[in-house]
DNA sequence: TCAATCCGTATC
DNA sequence: ATACGGATTGAC
């Protein structure tokens, strides 16, 4: 039932009238009264009888035949509910889009029209070769399409990923069984939809709007659809006969749910592939460290490049920001880029390809002016924009990485320097006089190119909006490295890493000429994985470090943000495992996309850590005490999160 | 002895 | 949440 309430969080039972009976079946949507409030929620199972004591009370309403709970989809809802501490009516309203009574008449009608629809057809025309360039993949493919569930972590190279995924779709297809594929945009939900062909998938966003959202839904759970492709609620889509479920680019944060309990699509993805006995199939140019832990374990298979095929389709790679990259060409000197970069870009334009340029964030980048005379700040070397990665850091060269310990105006002789935000747009100005004669186009923010033609330009994105180029870029350079890797994040690696890649697959092969410049220095951790195009490497080197400190995902851990009350309160209430260690009370961070950077008043945050053994009782324990909490009004709300995105 | 109030508990 | 019951307290 619709209760917000944790201590309210079990099914209740109602007695159903005759009318009632013939359309309630399990999975539909009634109205009860509950509390004398009227309340809405799912039948989840009929009995004849209760064992509850009291006397029942009637359903008020079926509010529709159809059942929009699938048995499994509830199943697994309670198990995601009790593995993040929350409940089952937050995790079903995620599972479930909102009712669209008109839409489900329009189905009605439709369906007494026409006979059902007919299930999909496999893939017009699958790709079947695209594993064969991994150890591992044929066999994968093999087993799909033999009707069992395989279950793998693969880094995927340079070109068609969506193809890739197409023919793990168009094998399970095959062997009579159904599709989950869940991406984390909008833009990716239409690259594989079009890689499947028209007509056998089903797309799923949340930007479709609620008819159509409800309508495609509906679709799904009639098993007029064998395969699904759509962003992180998706991987709810109650799809018949699961075969499969594909995740695409797992460490991207867009899979993380924003809304209570905030669960993650590939972990809601590995128990639902565990639940359904189904396979599973987390793909990427990167590896995540989560996926890492489950290869470790055994549970999913690595599936790499063999070393032919990385010969074959990667790009060369290579760092700049090393002191012997001093532009010693006067024209490098000039367009004030390192000179590797510039060298780079020049070649692949004069060979007629375009040159992908990636800088974070829009209004991310953080550049330095003299408090003085406000003019910009300039590295002493090579004349890039001077950048500070942190607060109170030594300001460092957006381009070449050097640290400007001992900045002096040249122009007033100030000392001092002042922040002022350039953005991709300013970055584009910069390079277009460094490259004059030459297009620039940029890609980011509420404009995002969906592709660029196979001629010289500068193509300006930032992470997550890089076109694709027909054919691929000539270069691409990977600006700012070191505001990416500054970034106080214990995912700032990793992080870096996957944005790297994601901007270098969509270069040509080193064989055509591809070639990458990350700018910054080569012998961090994961510009070398970058270089040497090994993401496992750095996953594993990752999760190594974070075993020996005892940080997720080596360990679980949860984190509670509220007053010092209410946080008091609950570690006082809360039965936890005896092996689990709180750590704080620090003061909270901003919740993000509050305007004020600093903490909330009185909000503090603790953490509570356990061996990932522990997970569960630490999960049940947090929401026993919530519960308690709840039903003693407790006012003083506190924030349960497990697996916390951010954790200090 | 009765009512006003507090607290804890159940809500099918 | 909200409603209810049983215990507690205070005043006649």
């Amino acid at each position: 039932m619709d209760l917000p309430l944790a201590h309210l969080d079990r099914p209740f039972d109602y007695l159903l009238t005759e009318e009632q009976a013939a359309l309630a079946s399990p999975g539909c949507r009634v109205r009860v009264r509950f509390s004398g409030q009227l309340v809405s929620g799912y039948v989840l199972a009929r009995a004849e009888a209760s064992e509850h004591g009291g006397r029942l009370a009637y359903v008020e309403r079926v509010v529709s035949a159809e059942p929009v709970l699938a048995p499994e989809i509830a199943t697994l809802a309670r198990a995601v509910a009790d593995r993040w501490a929350g409940t089952f009516a937050d995790v079903a309203r995620l599972a479930v889009p909102p009712r669209h009574g008109a839409a489900e008449a329009a189905m009605l009608r439709a369906a007494g029209a026409a006979e059902t629809p007919v299930p999909t057809a496999a893939p017009a025309t699958p790709d079947t070769g695209a594993f064969d360039d991994y150890d591992g993949g044929p066999g994968f493919i093999r087993a799909l399409a033999d009707g069992e569930s395989p279950r793998a972590a693969m880094t995927v190279l340079p070109g068609e990923w969506p193809a890739t995924i197409a023919a793990a779709a168009a094998a399970t297809v095959a062997s009579e069984r159904g599709v989950v594929v869940v991406v984390p945009d909008h833009r990716d939900v239409a690259r594989v939809e079009r890689a499947l062909g028209a007509g056998n998938a089903v797309a799923l966003t949340a930007d479709l709007g609620p008819a159509e959202r409800y309508r495609r839904f509906l679709a799904i759970r009639r098993g007029a659809v064998r395969c699904v492709v759509g962003t992180r609620a998706a991987v709810w889509a109650p799809v018949a006969d699961l075969g499969l479920i594909v995740v695409w680019d797992d460490g991207d944060d867009l899979l993380a749910e924003p809304r209570a309990p905030y669960c993650h699509a590939r972990d809601v993805a590995v128990l639902r592939a565990h639940h359904a006995s189904a396979g599973l199939l987390l793909a990427g140019f990167g590896r995540s460290v989560e996926a890492t832990v489950l290869t470790d374990s055994g549970w999913l298979q690595s599936v790499e490049p063999t070393t032919a095929a990385r010969a074959r389709r990667l790009p060369a790679v290579r760092a700049s920001g090393d002191d012997d990259d001093l532009a010693r060409d006067p024209a490098a000197r000039a367009a004030r880029l390192p000179s590797l970069a510039w060298q780079t870009a020049r070649a692949a334009l004069a060979d007629g390809a375009p040159v992908l340029v990636q800088v974070p964030r829009r209004g991310y980048v953080v550049s330095l002016s003299c408090a003085g005379c406000r003019a910009p700040a300039r590295c002493g070397r090579c004349a890039g924009p001077l950048t500070r990665p942190a607060a109170g850091a030594i300001p460092i060269c957006r381009w070449c990485g050097h640290p400007a310990a001992d900045w002096i105006c040249p122009h007033c002789a100030a000392t001092a320097t002042r922040a002022t935000v350039v953005g991709a747009a300013r970055t584009a100005e910069e390079l277009g006089r460094a490259f004059p004669g030459v297009a620039v186009r940029t890609s980011g923010g509420d404009a995002v190119l969906a592709d660029v033609p196979q001629k010289p330009a500068l193509v300006v994105a930032t992470p997550g909006a890089e076109p694709v180029a027909a054919g691929g870029y000539g270069a691409a350079l990977l600006l700012d490295g070191w505001v990416l890797l500054a970034r106080p994040d214990l995912r700032a690696a990793e992080e870096a890493l996957r944005r790297w890649l994601a901007a270098a697959a969509l270069v040509r092969p080193a064989s055509d000429g591809g070639r990458v410049v990350v700018v910054a220095p080569g012998e961090l951790r994961a510009v070398q994985a970058l270089v040497r195009w090994r993401p496992e490497w750095l996953a594993a080197r990752e999760l190594e470090e974070r075993t020996a400190l005892r940080l997720p995902p080596a360990v679980r851990m949860a984190a509670l943000t509220g007053s010092p009350a209410g946080l008091a309160d609950l570690i006082a209430t809360a039965q936890l495992p005896d092996i689990a260690e709180t750590l704080g009370p620090v003061p909270a961070p901003a919740p993000p996309g509050s305007s004020s950077a600093g903490s909330s008043p009185d909000q503090e945050r603790m953490l509570v850590r356990v061996p990932r053994r522990d997970g569960a009782a630490l999960a049940a324990g947090l929401k026993a005490a919530l519960a308690v909490r709840s039903a003693r009004k407790a006012d003083e709300p506190v924030k349960v999160e497990l697996d916390p995105a951010v954790v200090l």
